[in-house]
DNA sequence: CGAAATATAATACGAACGTTCGATTAGTTT
DNA sequence: AAACTAATCGAACGTTCGTATTATATTTCG
């Protein structure tokens, strides 16, 4: 139609090939799965979401537990855009730690997935469910919480919170107070939930900040 | 056959009548979905595991989501026998706050059910599903805050704590330690994080004790 | 262009799902 | 003894599930 988009092709959607394809299709299972869970998201219902065929849309993943898979690195990767990539570049020790919770704690609210934190509720669906899934789900959270003590440590290294904290303690009661407000958030409706978790972060940080 | 045992016959499980099956297949069923979840738990899989026809367990709650709802109201029923019974006879304020709070760590910790705190899993599952069920879980975790909200008021009113403490604030932050922990015990399969739980709930109340 | 490779589709399968039905059994009431 | 109720059963319903096979487009590349 508009000849000065003659040239290119594989910007229509129904067009595009394998990896963009493929990627188009996590978006959206990654967006049911926050919402039915891993195991509500049928093959079926996914093909019908994005327009494609049952046995067509098989063929990327080569089983539910392939598509699982994949959904789980998808969903990974966006955390690791939304809530890792934005420290780069900040000063090491609090500063940096600040800016990790508070865009940690900004992928919460703005509930980037429908059904809210993938993570979340990954977590609850999979934790008694033995196999790959659970596995690197629970990796993945080890991971994330390994991360996030680290930065604990360095700000304690470096002598801008008490030298004689616990950063696992203080990982544990973070993380406790991030994912309590996507709880509160998703099931109570309560969207004030994201400022309480935002003064405990910052009660926690303060009091561990002054000088005893 | 045996006929010493002719006299009484009710004993023997097979004949249970209405009330106690009913209640014994809730037992069996709040297991499955404290691990499988409430949509994964499958009327034909429940009875199997109870021995009995799905055609017959079917009867006893007419529809799936008539058995979703009577596993919620069950596991509503052992959580207050765990939990809430515990705080009778102790004084008002806070010793009876921190009764409340060790029998709940210890129901998260004694693992009540086989997949963890059912209503941790319960509410990650419901939270993006509209519908009865979700509005009866949501309904049952407010009430359960608000409960626990009042006993820390009471404390706050009786001079325990701080005057000027805010106990919703108090209340979020100690449900987000107790399911943190359950989090990090099913999930990353680390025992510890009940003790994080208690120190982070201690910590928190001895700094709202001290007189400033 | 034509061959090779890749992506999508059509169709079918067995298993499990929730649900309905009619029949059978046991227990209670009349 | 007869009538009624409650509990359970086996069989089947239609639907959806994940998966396998086979075929048809489409894209890539020599």
């Amino acid at each position: 139609m508009n000849p000065a988009s003659a040239g290119d092709s594989v910007t229509d959607g129904r067009l595009l090939k394998g990896k963009r394809k493929r990627e188009s299709i996590l978006r959206e299972a990654v967006e049911i799965a926050s919402q039915e869970g891993l195991e509500g998201l049928s093959i079926g219902r996914l093909a019908q979401e994005i327009g494609m065929s049952k046995s067509g849309l098989f063929a990327h993943f080569g089983s539910k537990e392939g598509l699982q898979k994949a959904v789980v690195e998808q969903a990974a990767e966006i955390f690791k855009e939304h809530v890792i990539e934005p420290v780069k570049g900040s000063q090491r020790g609090l500063p940096r730690l600040t800016v990790l919770l508070d865009s940690w704690v900004a992928y919460e609210q703005e509930a980037v997935f429908r059904g809210g934190c993938f993570f979340a509720a990954a977590s609850a669906e999979f934790d008694g469910r033995p196999g790959p899934i659970r596995d690197r789900i629970s990796e993945l959270m080890k991971m994330w919480i390994a991360f996030l003590t680290s930065q604990i440590d360095e700000a304690r290294r470096l002598g801008h919170i008490d030298r004689d904290c616990d950063p696992d303690q203080i990982a544990f009661e973070m993380h406790a107070l991030v994912i309590e407000a996507n709880f509160a958030f998703q099931l109570l409706e309560r969207p004030e939930a994201f400022d309480r978790a935002r003064k405990g972060i910052e009660s926690r940080l303060k009091l561990l900040a002054q000088e005893p």
